[in-house]
DNA sequence: ATAATTAATCGTAATATTGCAATAATATAA
DNA sequence: TTATATTATTGCAATATTACGATTAATTAT
């Protein structure tokens, strides 16, 4: 089927691996250290920093806006990104809160 | 095309990439939760737990042990799984690592 | 041995993702 | 205006993912 049965699963759950999606992919974390590095960037450089063809690029910026981690300001024909440091925030605190869950139970080792 | 040009990107990017891709669907996410809850868990169970055919939760199972999050050991017809404990405490650095970098920068936010 | 239980694998359909050439849209420069 | 620069969008091909029925493999119960 190709499409996730999302409606079995809690919206907690769903948000965290959709999370997860916007950064599971090698370009996309680079683009988000590449703008954590230079503060702030404009698309045409990341094109170039990253070897990806330019559409390309765009496509992987849209989607890390559309997962709200990243918020683009047109600056005359240049279009600058940044993180956007709330979402940022509840990325940190919700992977967080899921990796520290663990911590007890998973110690040993089961089987 | 369809496949990642990881060639482009560093050894870590690739990594991380790969293991947000691991918990990047929420039955995953719940495969994992549930294995924290009950501390070690029976494949049976957890097809009966989340609302998905067991050749799917098996497949979702084998994703979980090729990222190396989870072990499963056979016991008699049964297959118990259980959280790897330090391959958990190594997503758990990574992912903090990742957005812990953003932490001074992204304050503000640029644009 | 036969049946029942449990989990993995195979095969396949539906859908999603990745990547880019070509093009469009918008803004600046000449 | 016309040309140039920069980014977004469209359309498409290649590949990957998700889901499950059918089957297989292995273990346990009868």
């Amino acid at each position: 089927m190709g499409a996730s049965k999302t409606n079995l699963f809690t919206k907690k759950q769903n948000e965290l691996a959709a999370m997860a999606k916007a950064i599971a992919h090698p370009a996309r974390i680079a683009i988000l250290q590449e703008l954590i590095k230079t503060d702030a960037c404009i698309c045409g450089d990341l094109v170039s920093d990253i070897g990806l063809a330019q559409p390309t690029i765009s496509q992987h910026l849209k989607e890390l806006k559309l997962a709200g981690i990243i918020q683009g300001t047109v600056e005359g024909a240049r279009v600058c990104y940044c993180i956007n440091p709330k979402i940022w925030q509840k990325y940190r605190q919700f992977f967080s809160e899921f990796f520290v869950a663990a911590g007890d139970s998973a110690k040993e080792g089961c089987c």
